[in-house]
DNA sequence: CCGTGTCCACAGTTCATTTTT
DNA sequence: CAAAAATGAACTGTGGACACG
């Protein structure tokens, strides 16, 4: 079962493998994964050398300048929050290579470019950084690898793109003056995400399983479920109401992960709820692919510690009805699978290219939802 | 062989590297390649603001001002024709990094310098520019990379070089008001060129081998060979018929270029032959040594797709007197194949360097080519 | 192989100085 | 002579090619 999707996957992607790689910043032809995502040289460079003079750009328009291969260096600062947006890493940026190293004389890469001291106009000038302080060394990466994220450090932008709130973290950059450095809003938010992940409500009472509409549930998370250690160890074979169960902890999840996310939070009531509705069911798919491929369980991967499996003889439920979901699952996960032998982690692109697919998925979701 | 080459190329080269290049235009030290010819800072500032501003001079005396680097600002009209006339190219001037950017509002960067309206006296004054109309965005740039010419943009400069009619499209600008753009014109002759190295005579018949002297085969192209498609692909072993039939494919191509230079048909009857005689030699040279190195192949590349193999136990033709031909053109692909080992395409100074020697292979021709 | 960093030719940018208006 | 434009030396930024693990 195993090889025949990988042979799957080397025979149908092998094909348009050179062909179908474009960067995902600029839409020029990429060499293959730069700092997280697919990227061309000149995006990865760019990238680099920005993390590393630890630049701030400044738009001169309204921040939403195009970013395509002839057009991108116009705008550095909207290149740039492109780079962030499709999931570019800054942690990924490895050491200066001269760093605490060299002698002890200031390091001659550390040309402390002194920011333009505002000579010319108030305003900001076309193509000059704000603010370029030396890049400090990188203090105590987080890398927290019990995230359930599939891959390394690179895929927490992937969760980002994933729900396609997309923008993430690096929307603190399109605000204006921010003088904190790019590296050092990403380990927060990573750490914020990781709390989130982690976090368990530890001597709450059970809610009484109930059905609300999508509208309370989401601003009443506690009467949904409570949040259990997400354990996505695929130890044994899932009920159905594990099933729904694992339904119930991920909206909660889903709810305290929007929470935290500033673009949300811009949005007004009714477009928060429109925004939610649409992306839940995305997340949902998306997370399961995560937990299902980092165990390589035969099945579909729930957080709480079961599975189930391909094997008809060995589902817990084959009641025909309710088995809707998890079957609906699998799907999903074989191709996330296939996915996952050639390239190491699902990217925005492969997210939005089955939204199509993914409304059947929703639909089978609010079938579900709030019963029992 | 491949290896010696390059270490050949490397030790040699890189000795009189820094000594060597000098601006192709006034002759001052040059510090490297500018838009696609060694240029110095001053020629490479003149001839982007020249292209950015899209202007247009006009020259006081007869068109031949001297342009050293005494003298270079004298004469703007002259400087920039030398400028175009050593193989500068124009769409190697990039946009304005900021022109298509934003949205669609008129970019704030269109700065258009408003043309002088003639204000002061009716004959051109000194330094005074005739037009200068602000630039559009670049369009559509023909980016033909099936012509034979081995690299990419700058290469069209080399081929107008190489046959050392080095004018070629750059002489419509020495005609007085022309309004029209200098990319444009350059998408023009580019197009041309294209055209001419794509034509192809579908429905006629082969013409009969037969010997005509230079003048009568130079108008009746039509005699000496049709027009077939262009196929440097070193696919087999060239045959002698394959060199000869190459050797005539070339000559009507040589007819069609020529044809479309302004400044050959500004010439009188018998300076034109003289002009065509004495180049054409150099043009299949060149012509040969472009699809060699292009296709890389171990010998001779010809344009039938066939090519003439270094190692004589593969060469077809071991004819000692009628493989001349080929033999010395064996030698001037290896030159050039250690020219393309460092840089990337040939100029007119290399071209020219050689041309005594080049003109015994222009005797070498002499011999074969009316033959049956 | 893939994805790092490195290198460097050649783009654009800046600005003191000169030239033109 | 002042304002405006052009010049060109010195600089930064870009991105293709390559080496390394
Ligand atoms: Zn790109
Ligand atoms: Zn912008
Ligand atoms: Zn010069
Ligand atoms: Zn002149």
């Amino acid at each position: 079962m195993r090889l025949m999707s990988k042979e799957l996957a080397s025979h149908s992607f092998g094909a348009n493998h050179k062909a179908s790689i474009f960067c995902a910043v600029c839409g020029d032809t990429a060499l293959g994964k730069h700092y997280g995502v697919n990227a061309c040289n000149g995006c990865k460079g760019f990238f680099r050398r920005s993390i590393w003079k630890n630049r701030t750009y400044a738009c001169r328009y309204m921040g939403n300048c195009g970013v395509a291969k002839e057009q991108r260096n116009a705008c550095r600062a909207c290149r740039l929050s492109t780079c962030l947006k499709v999931g570019m890493n800054p942690r990924a940026v490895q050491g200066d290579t001269m760093d605490t190293a060299s002698t002890s004389s200031a390091s001659p890469n550390m040309v402390s470019v002194e920011s333009h001291p505002y000579t010319k106009s108030e305003e900001v000038e076309c193509q000059t950084e704000i603010t370029s302080t030396s890049s400090s060394v990188p203090t105590s990466p987080i890398n927290r690898s019990d995230l359930p994220f599939a891959s390394s450090a690179s895929s927490i932008c992937s969760v980002s793109s994933c729900s396609s709130l997309s923008t993430v973290y690096s929307n603190c950059f399109t605000t204006y003056p921010p003088p904190n450095t790019i590296v050092q809003k990403y380990d927060h938010f990573l750490a914020t995400l990781t709390r989130i992940f982690e976090r368990v409500d530890e001597y709450s009472p059970e809610p009484q399983p109930n059905t609300y509409n999508f509208n309370y549930a989401f601003y009443n998370p506690h009467l949904v479920c409570n949040r259990t250690r997400l354990t996505p160890t695929a130890e044994r074979i899932a009920t159905l109401q594990e099933v729904l169960q694992d339904f119930r902890r991920v909206f909660v999840l889903y709810t305290d992960v929007l929470s935290v996310l500033p673009e949300f939070h811009r949005l007004d009531e009714s477009d928060r709820m429109v925004f939610a509705k649409s992306r839940f069911s995305s997340f949902y798919w998306w997370l399961t692919c995560c937990w299902t491929a980092k165990t390589g369980c035969p099945g579909v991967c729930y957080a709480n510690g079961a599975y189930h499996p391909i094997e008809k003889s060995l589902q817990a439920f084959p009641d025909v009805n309710a088995a809707r979901l998890a079957d609906i699952a699998l799907i999903f996960t074989s191709i996330t699978n296939l996915k996952y032998l050639t390239s190491d982690n699902i990217e925005l692109s492969d997210v939005l290219h089955v939204l199509q697919v993914d409304q059947l998925f929703s639909d089978a979701f609010e079938v579900h939802r709030p019963m029992e």
